[in-house]
Formats: structure tokens, sequence, C-alpha cells
DNA sequence: AGTCCACTCGTACGGTGTGCAAGTCCCTTG
DNA sequence: CAAGGGACTTGCACACCGTACGAGTGGACT
């Protein structure tokens, strides 16, 4: 043929770029967005390949199963939160730091509360962000398995509560109701069922008009500082 | 025929007995058993209708649709919950005992954690359940906002740490390991990850050998006391 | 030039939830 | 007793799912 060998026509592209190909972090990476956009009944291997411009089946190479996706994409959100250290602000400081970096987190991918309480998190950021909050709760004064139960019930009750503040507005969200409809609804079935108790009844009336997203946090930081009271007092100063 | 009306064979059921139908209690009390048996996982509409001799269909005239479904089974957990009045032992007494049989029947229907964190509970016994649990407080002091608030992180909380318990529990089920493997395995993939904290890595060590679902219930306890410590501390005597 | 291996992908299988229209039974009314 | 109607059941079909399998392809090595 015309082009020699060396000539530039014989390699538009440089000779040794290896072919184009998938990688996990890019799957991955791809699935995060592809929840963060239709949440986690939305995200199918079908779709995810297509979106990647591959065949479906293409996605089995790098992933063993779509529960193992899942797997990795939870511990991609680990990533994201932050464990200040014990030292300069003192450990409750760090703690509280921590527990809101985590909702933040959550609520940037509300998947995730359904993939953590349904599988646990083994992944290596999970594993590493477990090891600076065990330093951290360790450097406070804890001992013993006080360290362990402490971090344990931390991270549970995070997840708890975002997990509630996440379903109803993945509930609002199917409903297709605005939030005040959907709550006024809501507040309405209560009161149907809770009609013989007057004090609810006046407790529902009151709470209407709040903001409950502002109430949902204000719930989040009561029940974490009522947590870290008790801690304190188990903490040998 | 030699059947003649009126004789005991023409009639082996009396006459008048209504066409046996489905009914909706039925339906769902056989998928709580479907559900105790196989989990979430383990319950598809097809096998709920042929164990209850009925067509795949015929459920959809009593149940709109499966997540409907999994709503109504959800609830019926809530059925099984104690609220103690305060009365006679006191608020913080009664709470203890909500927690744990809160607990129990979660541990008995572990298909419920899925369910629970990702549909609010808006069903009667939920409710009624709510409105006791609420009496309690408010009779234990709590005002105003308060009252939702410490209902609301104590309920959470429980979720929360069952959650994490039941999502384990599961996944060492679907690993075919004993428990005694399985938490080996994870162990040493922990170690993998931080093996340059000595601090972790000697914590590792010394639990190993304790038997973790004591641990867990007492961890359980642990985060629930705190919790109520700091409940205490923020109510009006 | 030939071999090997990392990687891709089309096809197919056995499932899933559920809309739809036809059917069956019983009770009520004429 | 006949006819009508509504409560309830059901088979079929559709669109979608996760994934096993085996054939294919291209680049890097010998």
């Amino acid at each position: 043929m015309f082009a020699m060998r060396g000539s530039v026509w014989s390699r538009e592209r440089p000779a040794a770029a290896p072919r184009e190909t998938l990688s996990r972090g890019q799957i991955v990476q791809a699935a995060v967005e592809m929840l963060d956009a239709d949440g986690l009944a939305g995200l199918s291997m079908r779709k995810l390949g297509a979106k990647l411009n591959a065949g479906t089946t293409s996605l089995y190479w790098h992933v063993q199963t779509k529960d193992d996706l899942l797997e990795l994409v939870a511990d991609e959100v680990y990533s994201e939160i932050d464990v200040p250290e014990a030292e300069p602000a003192g450990w409750r400081s760090a703690v509280t730091l921590f527990a809101h970096s985590f909702r933040a987190a959550i609520l940037r991918h509300p998947w995730f509360t359904e993939i953590a309480t349904t599988t646990p998190s083994l992944g290596p950021n999970a594993i590493g962000l477990s090891g600076r909050l065990y330093g951290v709760l360790k450097a406070a004064g804890f001992t013993g398995l006080d360290v362990d139960m402490a971090m344990g019930v931390v991270i549970t009750y995070v997840l708890g509560v975002t997990s509630a503040e996440t379903s109803w507005r993945a509930a609002i969200a199917r409903s297709g109701q605005s939030m005040r409809e959907w709550i006024d609804d809501a507040t309405a079935q209560a009161a149907e069922v809770t009609r013989d108790n007057a004090e609810i009844q006046e407790s529902l009336r009151a709470r209407r008009g709040t903001d409950p997203e502002q109430l949902q946090e204000r719930m989040f930081t009561f029940g974490l500082e009522c947590m870290l009271d008790g801690l304190a007092a188990r903490v040998a100063t």
C-alpha cells in the first residue's frame, strides 16, 4: 500500500495507544451519576451499559454482580466524609463535624441509605473512615469495647435518622405531590387514626406551618447532642 | 341424579356459604410468613399467589401494588410492639422497654428494616404506636417540639442500630459461611486496610472471640442509655 | 507470524411487576 | 323463576430485569 511503515499516515493514533477500555472506576462513577439522577430503582445494568457506550454484559468483566457494584458505589460515598482530628478542637467537636458531614453526604446521595442498611460496609473507604473515627474516640479517652460501641452508636444513629429523612423525601417525590400537600395528607391520616387523643391532635395542629426540612435538621442535632452527652458521661476525662 | 334436593349429599357445605374469597388480611398474613421464611428478595407476587392457591393477579384486586402490600405488611410488625405506660415505673423504663420490644420485633422480622428505611410508616399501627409513645414522653415532662424530637430520635436510633445488625446477619446468610468464618474474613479485610494503624490492629485482635450477637445487644443498650441520659437532661422534672 | 490473553458483546434464559379484558359466581331485583 | 349487575378471579401479554455462556476481537509478547 501507499503508506510506508513509520510514515505519519500509517499511525494516526500513536501506535502504542492501548485500546480504549472500560475500567472499574469509570463504571462506578457512571453508576453514581445515574443513581443521583434516578435513584436506586432507576439503575439497571442495561441503562448503565448504554450510558457508557458499551454492551450491557461488558460490565460483568469488571464487576462480578450488580450487588457488588452497589457495594463499590456505596464505598465511594464514604470517601466524601470528613473525620477531623480530635486535636485542637476536642473530640466532641470532631464527632459533631463528622456526623454533619456524614449526613450531608447522604443527602447528596439519598440512595446510599438503602444500600448501607442492606449490606455491611467493608470497603476500604468505609474501613478507613472507621479507623480515623476510632482514633478520635480513643484519643478522647474511651477504652476497650467502649471505643467500638461509641463508634457504632454514632454511625448507626446518623444512618437511622437520615434514612427516615430520605425515605419520606423519596415518598414525596414518588407521589408527585408538593411537600406541603403530602405532609397535609399524612397529617390528616394521622389525625384520623389518633382522633381520640386530644394531645396529639393539638400537637399536629401546632406543627403545621413549620418548615419540615429545618425541623428535620433540628431533630438531627437534638438527638446527636443527646447521644454525645451520654457518651461524654462515659468517658474517663 | 340420585341425590335429592335437601339430602345430606346434595349440599356438603351449607348452601348459603358465600364463595370462599381472598381477603386483604389473608394476603398480608401469607406475605409475612413468606417474608420470614425467604426474606424480602424471596417474595414475589407469583409465589404469593401460588401459596394462597390463587391466580397471581387475583391479589391485585385486594392490593393496588406490591409496594402497597409491603406497607401493609410493615404496619403489621408495628402491632407486635409494646409501649408500656409511663405511670408506675417511670418514663425512662417505659421507653427502654419499648426500645427492646421494638428491637425484638425487628429481629423476628428482619425484612422489616429494609421496608421501614425505604418508605415512611403511616399505617394505623405505626401511628397508634407513635401516639402512645407520644403520651409517655409528654407525661414525662417534655414540651412542644421536644416531644416530637425525642420520639423521633428514639425510634430512628432503634431502627438504625437494628438495620446494621440485620444487614450483616443477612450478609452472612447470603455468603453461606458460618458466622465465625465470615467475621474472621471481615476482620482480616479490615486488618489489611488499616495495617498502618497499630491501635486498631490491637483492638481487632482483642475482640476476636467475643460473641458478636451478645456484643450487638450490649452496644444497643449502651447507645440507648446514652440517648436516654441526654434526653433526661433535657426534660423539665 | 503466531499465540495468548484481556476484554467486548449478542443471544438467550428464567425470572419480575402489573394492565387488560374475559370470565365466573352470587345476590338482588323484577 | 329469570335476568341483571357487581364482586371477585384469572390467563395472557408486555416490558423489563440480572446474568450465564460462548464466540469474537484487538493488542502485546515470543
